[in-house]
DNA sequence: TAGATTGTTAATCGATTAACAATC
DNA sequence: TAGATTGTTAATCGATTAACAATC
């Protein structure tokens, strides 16, 4: 029952991928589902699923299994997805172009609120149907706009200086696309995705021809 | 000294980071460092560290540290990153267009040697400096270029397919930008990169109001 | 030599999974 | 009731870290 005894980082990460399964069984119309189901849905063990959920309360029905609308909704308040949440989005490149228009973070409820760049041929044109504002404002813009969340696709010789201003202007949570270790204020949260260690790690596995 | 000890995967993990960090510190025209130093700047327990590398081999002096060069070049071949990986790009989107174009894979000896997708009015025109193929050609396509690397970057309902394709044309690793669980015939590495799900991660970490 | 730092062992910590009483 | 499946405890497994002899 209690929400506030720490959760192990693994498990905050297999919630996401619940509720990508969950999604999945409300399009085909499932509307119950056992632990076992879910691990050959998700790849995770059972009882892995089972107890993940119970650092936030009870889900199920012993001897019914779980329904799956509940399921999503509860997933999806737990990680604060129930609501609407602006992001920041720093660098009007190719990768923050791409990400702009990903449609599966709208379908997740985040929004991009505000693109940033330094590059004046940039600012005042659009990305998508945003207006790309210089980075040097971006302080007294996130006063109006108040958002808690900042992306970085700036390349990594300006992101640990992008990432001091989005601290700047209040973003508590970073997630940065920079291959760069980024110094912060404890108190920040942030989050690497880090394309070429991905495929590095993928590169070990090959096969020694 | 053995390399074939089953190496667990946060070490792989880590091993990436520290090549990101060496890079720098070449850049930097430094040459030899502590397990101290990298703690420090890549935020790894020093221990950690030696205990990563250890899996490989011996790689510093006691009293001195380790040669910046060396060790880079040592880790790139763990890695396998010392030549010139082929890697073909199923998406010729958003996404699939930002990667293509995005530098750090370069840097790291990523090529992408093909790019396919499924519209027709795609086909045959330019991503950068790639023409697109059609997907139904992919298999046919690998024969010559004998990729072994994979990347999906199309939307989730077909990424299955994609990677069932993929696999048809003798790929063994495929990293799938589709929030999607695949399934895949043993043998098969793959690697999941979840934007929604980092952002989720993130979102439930942040203070409440 | 004295000081620094490695590679490795052993101790600790934390995450995964099996097992099962409770319950639908 | 009998069968199914949960939530949780306890056992297992594996990863992280501290400690230290070896060595530069």
């Amino acid at each position: 029952m209690p929400s506030s005894a720490k959760v192990p980082m693994p498990t905050l990460e297999r919630l996401a991928t619940y509720l990508t399964v969950l999604t999945d069984l409300k399009v085909r119309s499932i509307d119950t589902i056992s632990s076992a189901d879910i691990e050959s849905r998700a790849g995770v063990n059972a009882a892995q699923f089972r107890k993940d959920l119970s650092y936030f309360g009870e889900f199920g029905r012993p001897g019914i299994g779980y329904n799956v609308n509940e399921l999503h909704k509860r997933i999806s308040r737990i990680l604060k997805l129930d609501k609407t949440q602006p992001v920041l989005l720093v660098g009007a490149g190719n990768l923050g172009s791409a990400l702009a228009g990903y449609p599966p973070l709208r379908a997740e409820n985040f929004q991009i609120v505000a693109v940033f760049d330094n590059n004046p041929s940039k600012i005042d044109t659009k990305l998508w149907d945003l207006a790309i504002k210089d980075i040097e404002k971006i302080v007294s813009e996130n006063e109006t706009l108040q958002a808690k969340i900042g992306i970085i696709a700036v390349p990594s010789r300006v992101a640990q200086e992008v990432a001091e201003k989005l601290v700047e202007a209040k973003v508590s949570t970073i997630l940065n696309f920079a291959p760069t270790m980024l110094k912060l204020p404890s108190g920040i949260t942030a989050r690497n995705v880090d394309f070429v260690q991905e495929l590095a790690v993928l590169s070990f596995h090959l096969p020694n021809d």
